[in-house]
DNA sequence: TTAATTGCAAATGTTTTGCATTGGA
DNA sequence: TCCAATGCAAAACATTTGCAATTAA
């Protein structure tokens, strides 16, 4: 929190209430997929006042500065949540399809895969997204037992 | 183009004019990714008529029956493509960041990642999403023609 | 003090919907 | 014939922007 707040400083920004109250909502739901929308609902409780438009001008602010993810998972709607501190790379989604879960997962698992398309298709990757679509653990489980 | 018909017709659908315009512009530009809005503008070339809004029905319908699949660049805007024949997954693409342009990968590069997935996380695939962005063989070529 | 930031409302851009009309089966 | 499909305009969305008022530095 520390961090990002010297990391606004030094970018030159100003840190206003507004946007510590969003940093914190920020950070009190890491990893969970939050929609700017969600976020504004959430920031309302502590600090009534602010516009729905300010939370979208810090969320592109802590964008561009790196210090968030930006998802879509194709709904419409983009999501927010904290960077892992010293990821280098987006995390890997898994989308349940029955129940709309999403599960992070937090290991690269595309090293390899990445080698193969810098050799064969001479693309120099800077950064990926893998979003595996399917039925997670606890789905599996209530679809058998209904059989 | 007979098989998309015929499964139409089996689906219950009508085979109007407006649906066979559509389908000819997308069999046209396969993997080209083209938006609703670009689709429309090729469609009225051949139809003038066609209303946008008979278009984004088209298309979803397409989509629900699997004929096409449809993409989400991060840039607000879904695209849509014919899915290759007996594809049981969505390609991989390569975005470039310089250029824009979209690389589509159809090897399935994801078989061991997908068995990783599936034993570490008791999560049940079904299909993957995977692009890499970085900068394509000819925007690298340039750069360095520039420096 | 003063330029950055805010809140509001209006604008934007994409996609969806209501409804009267049309047309494929 | 008759219900599915269409075109149009309006609505519904998420997101962005203009601008006067406010505020952190």
């Amino acid at each position: 929190m520390n961090t990002v707040k010297e990391q606004l400083h030094k970018s030159g920004y100003k840190l206003t209430p507004q946007r510590e109250v969003t940093l914190s909502v920020l950070l009190e739901n890491k990893s969970k997929h939050l929609s700017a929308e969600d976020i504004f609902q959430r920031v309302k409780e502590q600090y009534p006042e602010i516009g729905l438009a300010t939370v979208y001008r810090t969320l592109e602010l802590l964008y561009d500065l790196k210090i968030i993810d930006k998802a879509n998972f194709g709904d419409g709607v983009s999501r927010y949540d904290f960077k892992q501190s010293g990821a280098k790379h987006y995390n890997h989604h898994l989308i349940c399809v029955n129940c709309g879960k999403v599960i992070e997962v937090e290991d690269d698992l595309l090293y390899d895969v990445e080698k193969i398309v810098e050799h064969d298709y001479k693309f120099k990757v800077l950064n990926h997204r893998l979003t595996f679509h399917g039925v997670c653990r606890e789905c599996q489980l209530k679809d058998e037992s209904n059989e």
